[in-house]
RNA sequence: GCCGCUUUAGCUCAGUCGGUAGAGCACAUCAUUCGUAAUGAUGGGGUCACAGGUUCGAAUCCUGUAAGCGGCACCA
């Protein structure tokens, strides 16, 4: 008697199929366009190969090309594995390591032989890649034991995948796929049936870059080669093109353009801030200042360059020194010839963050539990030495200035805290236009300070507070993050996106017992014992530098009409309606708004034109007509049509959309 | 810091085989007074990132340095 297998199908049905049967057997049943169409198969919701058989009753969803999601991922996996295959036939000798699918498509590391590749290679990868889909080979899966594959990497000299494999689980189905009958590589799947499942248009190899191996600074560099990989050459143009229009978000670009701020070589990694851009700065710290004031913060101002002494009583000169901008203290010798400091000056240091001074003020006179939670804020301009591969634009920088705040705990307010926390963060990113960040909590690092069960209490006292807060969800993209912590603390992560989909982290909220201890902080109880204050440290914005950043790509320049720079522009269409336009700008600016006249002999088209381009929210254009019945025509950004009103009328508007969210 | 690339006028970029630089925009002057995304003419403007080297001769070839860009690592 041939048994039979149970396979139920998504629209209900039953198939009843012949014991080693697959996925792709019940698809050529069911019709020949379906067997084509198929590219994989979820059974019992796992996402499996159509060539792998049932391996009891099943339920079976085919995947085709609809299934976009599941699509995309086997795609992307594929074209990753075409792409080492490529490499290896085109540069014989080079070791293939590891390479998965991306959000956009996928990379793959290499040890090449005898250089490392450059952008020029591409188009012969390309090409290469465009053999394999053509030849459409076969993607077989097997099963094979972990001594099989490492004798198979060593014969090969393939020493990084030997010394993948070695690490693999000995009591596991390990498994390769061949490409053809003549490649293959370790993969756990599943892959499509064959690689002329994919459309050759669909993708391309975009840079290559250095990654080192295992992501561990001190393994070999290996060489990467990125691409982005659809199902068709549609999505694909459709992705190049949201990247072109991603590129005109970009700050450093608007930051020129509308002349926020500039960067130089001379004093790389800090940003001279124009007046427009300084506007925008001013704007969105007297809107700090005042959201802190209402939530119990006091502000403070602390020292730019301290001691050495004190960073060492820190920590921070043993953990922290080489991103720490260190200032001889001693008269520079005026001398032409011999050394300009003498080697046996003392050192002072640039502040890196503002807590050692913090609690240093904390700790003038004497607090008791009635005093806390203190909240100190600061401004706080800090240095810090980059490593250069990591400066980027505004958002990474050597000279920052932070929204910071210590609060000062004790330990059964930590909790309520963290909470108000949350939420004064919440309400800030709302009124800035973020109702979209994502919240991480990063774990302890290996490498730390203090026992285990500070680390297990600040932990779930930070879980515990966003749990309460009810943002520990998929919406706010919640997910803990093991080993990510600072060597001290837990730190929660707020995290918002730049133009391109980059991750950029803003707020941070962290529990130090530490840094009291070190530097001998105390509260007095209750009890008239002494007792140890628990530190926040956190951020809202994180660093104005990053955060003005975010803002500029976020609005793609358009600020809101409280933040813009020049949040109004005059512009007269004939010289007869200057004097009128003087008395408007007048009117606006004693109505406290940012307004600029501009009365040059040029066509309103060019007017139009120029204050478009650098995002001013509104035109008011005035022409004869405007002038004698004391109207203007109010031309604002993303309007299609201009409005003619009473000046008055126009003085309002304005007037509302200039007050900041705050005040409203 | 690591890998790859880039650096020419204020900006965006051309510049072939090595023979001492060119466009558009911007700027200045003049003309034009015009109704919602570029009016026309004329003119000024460059140690070709910096330092070496090869060469009769270097923007161009080579070496080094710096900064920038894309990643990696690190991080607000």
């Amino acid at each position: 008697m041939s048994a039979q297998l149970k396979i139920s199908l998504p629209d209900g049905s039953m198939r009843e199929m012949p014991v080693g049967s697959t996925p792709a057997d019940v698809a050529a049943a069911i019709g020949p366009g379906l067997a084509k169409a198929a590219l994989a198969a979820r059974v019992d919701g796992e996402l499996v190969d159509l060539s792998r058989p049932f391996t009891g009753d099943a339920k079976l969803a085919l995947v085709t090309s609809r299934d976009e999601a599941d699509a995309l991922e086997l795609a992307r996996h594929d074209f990753a594995h075409i792409l080492a295959e490529a490499v290896q036939a085109l540069f014989p000798g080079t070791q293939i390591t590891f390479g998965p699918s991306t959000d956009d498509g996928f990379y793959y590391d290499f040890a090449p032989k005898d250089r490392q590749f450059t952008e020029d290679d591409l188009p012969a990868i390309e090409a290469e890649m465009r053999k394999i889909i053509a030849a459409d080979k076969p993607l077989r899966r097997e099963v094979w034991s972990r001594e099989q594959l490492i004798s198979r990497w060593q014969q090969q000299g393939e020493s990084f995948k030997a010394e993948w494999a070695a690490e693999l689980p000995g009591d596991e189905d390990l498994t390769v796929y061949w490409s053809g009958e003549d490649w293959l590589d370790m993969c756990r799947g599943p892959h499509l049936p064959s690689t002329g499942k994919l459309d050759p248009a669909a993708f391309k190899l975009t840079r290559v870059s250095g990654a080192y191996w295992r992501g561990d600074q001190a393994n070999a560099m290996l060489s990467r080669i990125y691409g982005t990989g659809w199902l068709n050459k549609k999505q694909l143009a459709e992705h190049l093109n949201r990247l072109e229009e991603a590129a005109k978000r970009d700050h450093r670009k608007l930051g020129a353009e509308m002349d926020l701020f500039h960067l130089q070589s001379e004093a790389h990694g800090s940003v001279f801030w124009h007046p427009k851009g300084y506007l925008i700065w001013r704007e969105l710290e007297a809107y700090m200042r005042r959201r802190l004031d209402r939530a119990g913060y006091d502000e403070v101002k602390t020292p730019q360059v301290m001691d050495a002494k004190q960073w060492e009583q820190s920590g921070h000169w043993g953990k922290y020194r080489e991103n720490m901008f260190v200032i001889p203290d001693a008269v520079p010798s005026t001398e032409d010839d011999g050394a300009l400091v003498s080697s046996d000056a003392d050192w002072m240091a640039l502040k890196p963050m503002n807590c050692p001074a913090h609690i240093l003020i904390f700790k003038q006179g004497i607090k008791s539990y009635r005093d806390l939670p203190m909240r100190m804020a600061e401004f706080g301009c800090c240095h810090r030495n980059e490593a250069h591969g990591a400066l980027h634009g505004i958002m990474r920088v050597r000279q920052f200035t932070q929204d910071d705040a210590h609060i000062f705990v004790r330990p059964d307010q930590l909790v309520e805290e963290v909470k108000s926390f949350c939420d004064l963060l919440d309400l800030i990113y709302k009124d800035l236009g973020f109702a979209d960040y994502t919240i991480k909590l990063a774990l302890r690092p290996d490498q730390r300070f203090g026992s285990d069960e500070m680390w297990d209490w600040s932990e779930a006292s930070l879980r515990d507070a966003v749990v309460a807060t009810g943002r520990a969800t998929a919406q706010f993209g919640w997910e803990e993050l093991p080993g990510e912590g600072a060597f001290y603390a837990p730190k929660l992560e707020f995290h918002l996106t730049d133009a391109i989909g980059r991750k950029w982290q803003c707020g941070t909220l962290q529990t130090d017992t530490v840094l009291p201890e070190r530097l001998d902080a105390s509260y007095i109880g209750e009890d008239g014992e002494k007792h140890r204050p628990v530190m926040l440290h956190r951020a809202i914005l994180g660093t104005f530098e990053r955060f003005i950043g975010i803002m500029i790509e976020h609005y793609a320049g358009k600020l809101p009409v409280w933040l813009a720079p020049v949040q109004a522009v005059v512009a007269t269409i004939v010289s007869d309606a200057d004097d009128y336009a003087r008395d408007v700008v007048r009117q606006l600016e004693a109505a406290g708004i940012r307004v600029e006249a501009d009365l040059r002999n040029e066509k309103i088209n060019y007017k139009v034109r120029e204050h478009s381009l650098k995002k001013v929210p509104h035109m008011l254009v005035l022409g004869k007509r405007e002038a004698e019945e004391g109207s203007v025509a109010l031309r604002s950004m993303g309007a299609e049509h201009q409005k003619v009103m009473p000046l008055a009328e126009a003085i309002a508007l304005l007037k509302a959309e200039a007050t900041p969210p705050d005040r409203r």
